[in-house]
DNA sequence: CAGCATCCGGAACGATACTG
DNA sequence: CAGTATCGTTCCGGATGCTG
């Protein structure tokens, strides 16, 4: 998928959905953000991601697909905080939705 | 990801499932067999899938992964058929989910 | 702290030709 | 028909170093 200009154009909803979740991070972040907002360095402590590079490129996308929101506070140090739109919010039924699936249906093999 | 060692192996349920549904198309061939059995060339063209290897390794992914099942008929011309298994089949609670949120949610921007 | 710039390896995806 | 075998390209994800 390009870059910076995944915005949703596929005529189906399942395809649309499928740009925003495209990307083996999207997911996770949005899972962490459903607890709260959070700041840079939090969620990358938290999902485990070396590069930067990784997590700045994921939350740009997901900001310009309306998922989230990034507020800077002009401080120092600098604070950025990143948080769910609703639409971002509305994301959970999905996310139970493969936890249910992924607990029920895949238990080991 | 690995190319044939996907297995779910991941503690989180949602991991699991990310597991199984990551790969451009993976989601895409469940949902063409929620409408029932389909033979090679049938998924190939309803995707619109231009390379055979494409198709074939993640197909080969998803059995591996227990999801569908591919059965071969010995005859002439061969034929071979895909179809869902129980766990395959229950993936479309999350496709609803899915289709629901891109529905609602991501409509134009 | 929150990134940006840069470089890199490898995996995914794809086109084409050929086979049992 | 249903693939396999090859080859080529794109590009994501990651490591590292530097900066406002």
């Amino acid at each position: 998928m390009a870059v910076l200009d995944p915005r949703p154009t596929a005529e189906c909803p399942v395809e649309r959905a499928l740009l925003v979740l495209d990307g083996k991070w999207s997911v996770l972040i949005i899972r962490e953000l459903l607890g709260g907002p959070k700041r840079f360095t939090e969620l990358r402590k938290a999902l485990q991601i070396g590069s930067p590079k990784t997590l700045t490129e994921r939350l740009r996308i997901l900001e310009h697909q309306g998922v989230l929101t990034r507020t800077v506070y002009a401080e120092v140090p600098p604070r950025v905080v990143y948080e769910l739109t609703e639409r971002g919010q509305s994301f959970r039924s999905v996310l139970e939705a493969m936890a249910a699936w992924g607990d029920r249906d895949l238990t080991l093999r």
